[in-house]
DNA sequence: TCTGGGGTCCTAGGACCC
DNA sequence: TCTGGGGTCCTAGGACCC
């Protein structure tokens, strides 16, 4: 007989605000989870979105990704919180630590979410009891609460953890999934976004159920042949995929900046891209990687974006190259007289640095990108240190 | 009210080779 | 002289996730 498969998925409610929350109540202050609040970036800059909305902000209709202007206008006395990344890494570890107690088959699948494999780790216990220890545990240990849900596989298990929230475990398992998941609406099915949603409401499918019931080939029809082959399964609460625990290697590196407000200067525009050129390539040299494909994006005022991407044709983490051939591409890509909202670089078809042959006829002048770049991440990893000095020094006052 | 930042995967069309 | 089909690689764009 095989043995049941048991899979949690354990996901932070409200995770950056409540993580905030518990930073706050640390020195003192208020819960701001049982307020209108939401923690967004800079709340000054007309720009900046809201990253994560307590239960009270939510039931006032403020959404998360929404502009902070639009939350304001729906609730003018929302508290808005500034995110510490920091602390909330912190928070996170914090989390996980403490599902690996539980399995070691776990599967980071964001900062506040992951699934855990169980099946060999009951015990003597129940599902059920199990997941209400570890629930109540992060909540006594850490101070945030978490749902978890519970299902024979993650697709399952992610879904129940999305039924009713705060603080609550919901099983899904497949004798449950007409009762509990057919009723729900289309949206509400991983991997079905906003355009999904549209394509398939137009076309009479509101529930899952609907999917769950349709013939394969009227589906492919509307999203493509893989993906209605996946939207089958999922309706049908099907999902063989394994809790993966090897963290997977990067596959592309990016880095994108939205001016403060929409602009067409060359100067200013080039400074963007050489900040973001900078950014990405410390960033490969830190993970001890070089990339031989560049590309660049940019995003007009009514947000579509056109990119370029090319080949190098040796791999490289020096900003200078990559610097260069991004301006090359922004050349031809821009009129040099639309506005631009944003710009952005991203390097890919990445590989490990060690294996690097030196090329006879390198570029006489790479000797200088290179003492410009150890520099750079130099000063780099001075203001990282003096940053976590500070914060630490802020965090455990002397007494 | 005026929409961030960082990723992954898929598709479609063109180039090129056999 | 014209016409195949399959495979692979590359690029651009789009959808989705948190």
């Amino acid at each position: 007989m095989s043995r049941r498969r048991v899979i949690f998925h354990i996901d932070v409610n409200s995770a950056f605000l409540s993580w905030t929350a518990v930073q706050l109540m640390q020195s003192g202050r208020s819960d701001i989870r049982l307020l209108p609040s939401a923690v967004s970036g800079d709340p000054d800059d007309r720009r900046s979105i809201i990253t994560a909305a307590s239960i009270p902000a939510k039931k006032l209709g403020v959404k998360t990704a929404e502009p902070v202007g639009m939350a304001l206008r729906k609730c003018p006395g929302l508290v808005l919180v500034r995110g510490d990344w920091e602390w909330y890494g912190r928070c996170s570890e914090g989390f996980i630590d403490i599902c690996r107690k539980y399995s070691p088959v776990l599967q980071q699948f964001s900062i506040d979410e992951c699934f855990i494999d169980i099946s060999d780790y009951l015990m003597e216990q129940e599902p059920l009891e199990m997941a209400v220890m570890l629930k109540e545990e992060i909540k006594e240990k850490l101070g945030f609460t978490v749902n978890i849900g519970i299902g024979s596989n993650k697709l399952l298990a992610k879904m129940a953890s999305d039924f009713e929230k705060p603080d609550k475990v919901h099983t899904l398992w497949e004798h449950e999934v007409q009762e509990k998941m057919w009723p729900l609406g289309v949206r509400e099915l991983l991997w079905v976004g906003k355009k999904t949603e549209e394509k398939l409401i137009m076309n009479g499918i509101k529930t899952i159920g609907d999917i769950a019931r349709m013939p394969l080939g009227a589906l492919v029809g509307l999203v493509g042949k893989k993906f209605a082959c996946q939207l089958l399964e999922y309706a049908n609460g099907r999902d063989d995929s394994p809790v993966e625990t090897v963290v997977p290697e990067a596959k592309s590196i990016s880095a994108e900046r939205t001016m403060s407000r929409d602009i067409a200067d060359e100067r200013a525009i080039d400074k963007t891209l050489f900040n973001v050129a900078c950014v990405v390539a410390h960033r490969l040299r830190r993970a001890r990687l070089r990339a031989s494909c560049v590309s660049v994006f940019i995003k007009y005022k009514d947000f579509s974006v056109v990119q370029r991407q090319r080949q190098i044709s040796q791999a490289t983490d020096v900003t200078a190259v990559i610097l260069n051939e991004a301006r090359c591409m922004l050349n031809e890509l821009w009129d040099k007289k639309t506005p631009l909202r944003q710009v952005g670089l991203g390097v890919s078809k990445l590989t490990h640095d060690v294996a690097v042959q030196l090329s006879l006829f390198e570029d006489p002048k790479m000797g200088y990108y290179r003492e410009w770049d150890r520099n750079y991440d130099e000063e780099k990893s001075r203001k990282e240190d003096a940053r976590l000095l500070a914060y630490e020094r802020r965090r455990t006052p002397e007494k």
